[in-house]
This record gives C-alpha cells, sequence and structure tokens, in this order.
DNA sequence: TTTGATGCAAACGGTTTGCACTTAT
DNA sequence: ATAAGTGCAAACCGTTTGCATCAAA
C-alpha cells in the first residue's frame, strides 16, 4: 500500500505526494513531470509544478521511482519500476517499453576493473506496432 | 584526416569546424560544449558558444562524432568513436570510459519483437583508480 | 555566385532556488 | 512543537533561434 511505502521509507504522507506516487506506480507510462502535473490538476487543481519537482526528487532518493534522461529529449521520464533494467523506446511513436533482459547479474559486478553499481541503458528503433505501418 | 572527412561527409571545411572535430576525436575525453568552447577559445579567441553548438550538432548529424545524453547532468557529451558501444561513467570522479563489450550483435536484432536501431547505455559506479582510495 | 558557416543577442524550456505559509508527525 | 511539504515568483543553465555578416565551394 502506497501510505506504508512512504512510511518505509521515512517520506512524510502526504495527499500530493500519495497520489503522484500513485500515478507513476500504477502505469507503464513513464510519465515526464509535465505529465504527472497534467493529471494532478485534476485532482488537485492548486497543485504546483515545483511540488512535483519535489515529490519526483524525493521518491527517487527514497528508490520508490526512478528519474531517467534519455538521450535526445532534455526532459527526465520516471519510472514506477526502481529496479534496474533496459528499456526500448520507438522512434515513431515514442512509448518507451521496458524490457526484461538479464541485467541484474551485472550490478556489483566488475568491468575493465570499474566496480558497476547502476546501469541506465536503453534500445530505440521501431517498435512492433509501429513495424506494421511501415 | 580530418578535411577528408569532412569532405566525404560533405561539410564545408572550417577552421573551426576542423579544430572541434579534431579536439574530439583525438582524446577519449569525451567533452562537453563547454569544454569545447573553453579549448577553442585558446586557438580561436573568436569563436562563439553557437558555432561550437552548430558544428556538435552537424557532425553528429554526419555520424562523424556521437552526442550522448547522460542521466543526472543536463548537459550532453561528445563522442569521438560514433559507433554503438556501452560506457562506464565513475560516480566519484566523474570520467566516462569507453567499454569494449560486445553491443554491436544487438543492432538491427530484434527484442521482443522491436527492431532494435541502436543502442544508448551506460554503466556507473567507482572506477578502477577511485577503487583505490575507498 | 551561391550555399552554408559564423557569432551576436535574445528567447526557450526544463529544472532549481528562496521564501513565507501550511501541514504531518 | 518541530521538522518537513506546499506553492508562488524568480533565477538558472544548457540549448536553440533569428538574423546580419562572412567565407568555402
Amino acid at each position: 500500500m502506497i501510505t506504508n511505502k512512504l512510511r518505509a521509507a521515512a517520506l512524510k504522507s502526504t495527499f500530493q505526494r500519495e497520489k503522484i506516487l500513485e500515478y507513476i506506480s500504477s502505469r507503464k507510462e513513464h510519465p515526464t513531470v509535465d505529465k504527472i502535473y497534467k493529471h494532478m490538476l485534476k485532482i488537485c487543481p492548486t497543485i504546483s509544478k515545483t511540488t512535483v519537482y519535489n515529490n519526483v526528487k524525493s521518491l527517487d532518493k527514497a528508490g520508490l521511482i526512478k528519474a531517467v534522461k534519455f538521450s535526445g529529449k532534455g526532459e527526465a521520464i520516471y519510472d514506477g519500476n526502481p529496479s534496474v533494467h533496459y528499456h526500448f523506446v520507438c522512434n515513431k511513436c515514442g512509448t518507451i517499453f521496458d524490457l526484461d533482459l538479464d541485467c541484474k547479474n551485472i550490478i556489483k559486478k566488475e568491468i575493465d576493473g570499474h566496480l558497476v553499481e547502476n546501469v541506465c541503458a536503453y534500445f530505440s528503433g521501431v517498435c512492433k506496432e509501429c513495424k506494421k505501418d511501415l
């Protein structure tokens, strides 16, 4: 449950924070701050973008979500799945898919003598759906 | 030779463009626009940042270098090696290493039915050198 | 001669900061 | 009571754009 997750992360439970976490976690959407803000406006018309920024930062720090910046766009996207995984970005429709490739075994391993702590990776191309239109 | 590379890419050969390409290509530095600009000032005091931006864009489009945006920082870095490869970023000293992992076989393959055209990936952690200080 | 490059100033967009007010604990 | 969250306005910073000038082909 959302409230428990926040408590476990030692974060105060506010309406805004709960709904933001719920929104990011519930869908596979990988929303931007602007998307989150527009969604939140519907259920909390007084919310400010600053609050959205504040919360994605605290949620990311707490490890409940994961902020990812993709090449090309300046905007960050927020992933409800904080565990390490690869992404696939469609160059036509822009959809971001989670990939179930095995990259867990990379963490805490060594590559060329460097200690690997995290992996941030994506593949891009044309997604399954868009391939039909080619 | 730099001039030939530009000619082959159908790009006009200017002093600024040649030196920018030379700087990015010659070193393993993965410089930012600001780094390139500061270097260029030494050999071309009248250069503007706009020119650096113009050139990294045209060189990237022509495939002579590769622009990469890493998570966390807003700044892009420019890679003199335009072929697809993985990176390793040290969280302590910030150095970006090229990794010689085999990711060429991923290109033009399919994952989950999606057509993969490019890979943008990095591992982060503590590099070989910084590990000594831990 | 024509097409593209240079570089200035101003705008842009996502994000951060300072701050007074409010709320959860 | 106190530590943290909210939300406004303004700043910030990397990047882009418009435009007049200049140089490569």
